[in-house]
DNA sequence: CAAATAGTGTCTCTTAGACAGTATTTG
DNA sequence: CAAATACTGTCTAAGAGACACTATTTG
């Protein structure tokens, strides 16, 4: 009979600990062509209370990687399909919740304006959308966490094309620029930035056809 | 009466939930002047097994931070006081483990060869060097810790001079080429160097003396 | 043809890297 | 003076950015 295998380092049992919950809070960004980067946010369950929008998050569940609790609270909490979240951090600070000790795994997730903007609009009492720089004040690390999620996919953006492959294929380096000038927050120049990712990019041989000006040329992500 | 606070956002009550153990696991990295960056290992409890060899880790406690629970089990399996771990990743594959339902967050932790030698040198049963190259085999997801540990450094030191604050202040700039070399793991030409980090470094207006050749400027950190 | 958009040639400025020189110490 | 180490001047090549020019379409 060996229960060694149930034991940590100091020879405790595990199920004799005492162990945190764990969350994951989720900043969903997505790149505005007009207004640049903005964040997801939805009615907390206390609604009287002054911090009423937070990001979305949800409690890990049993048999279920963190990546798979961040869809599934974007799903529950505003009806969004999302994919592929990256880790940003994990908050620990063990009074950070009141409710008691819990363990935060930070996530940004990127998604298209145009799957964003419909689920949105059919929700304005659950779910907002803000620029990323108005939002703060919000409760727990979340402005943290916003902070680090408009880094993250600003520098991944900085170096390659569309990394999170937002764009419907083919597209033109003109729409390429758009999404990049969405994310960055700024205005691009269209030769620097050609020059920028034309490598990164594989053509498709065709053109676009019927628009004013000179056909652009059709390109797919690597 | 209201229980509220003690329940998430799909109404189940905190308490009723399976949760997590939390873990640690750290890749202590040393820079070694001849023998380019070296990992920290400890033996496993069960010596039996062919990899008998792991990163150090430990479970998280009540009431205590991520970067503590480093601190302790760095102190614990092999004597060694650390600093300032950074965290890595979180591995959630909810399989990984099959003592049961793990999360753990990976950490790395560079010490100086000073301190980390003479602890290895006392405990040569327990506590292992090895260069990061040759440190494949390891148990869980240690290898990949491993790599993003030796990832995260060496980026952070191609940025800026020492970021970690492993040098004795006053130091020359050959003492920080050296280092940078070891985390490196290549040769750096000294004029070249020289002029990536010395506006981010302050003279102490102070010289070398006494040493073959002529005296070197003495710097300190930022 | 005017307006609009795509794409390229080229100039300038900065920077990284390499090399070779000068400077200052020990023995 | 030789050897060793520190530091600097300068050349070259590569790259980023800016600007102006050419190219091809719609209306």
């Amino acid at each position: 009979m060996s229960t060694t295998a149930y034991r940590d380092a100091s020879g405790r049992r595990l199920v004799d600990y005492p162990r945190p919950s764990v969350a994951v809070d989720t900043a969903v960004l997505t790149p505005n062509p007009s207004e640049g980067l903005q964040v997801l946010l939805v009615r907390r369950d206390s609604a009287q209370r002054k911090d009423a929008w937070a990001l979305p998050g949800t409690f890990l569940h049993e048999g279920e990687t963190l990546a798979d609790a961040v869809l599934r609270s974007l799903e529950q909490k505003a009806g969004l399909r999302g994919q592929a979240p990256r880790q940003l951090h994990v908050f620990d600070a063990p009074e950070r919740d009141d409710r008691g000790w819990v363990l935060s795994v930070a996530h940004v997730v990127l998604l298209a304006a145009d799957v964003v903007r419909p689920v949105v609009a059919a929700r304005p009492d659950d779910v907002r959308l803000r620029p990323v720089e108005d939002a703060t004040g919000l409760p727990f690390d979340h402005d943290d966490i916003v902070r680090m999620a408009v880094a993250e996919v600003r520098s991944s953006y900085a170096e390659r094309p569309d990394p999170d492959r937002l764009l419907l294929e083919p597209f033109t380096l003109r729409d390429l620029r758009r999404l990049h000038e969405a994310v960055a927050g700024e205005r691009l120049q269209p030769d620097v930035f050609r020059r920028h990712v034309k490598d990164h990019l594989v053509s498709t041989g065709e053109m676009t056809r019927g628009s004013v000006g000179r056909p652009a040329e059709l390109f797919r992500h690597t």
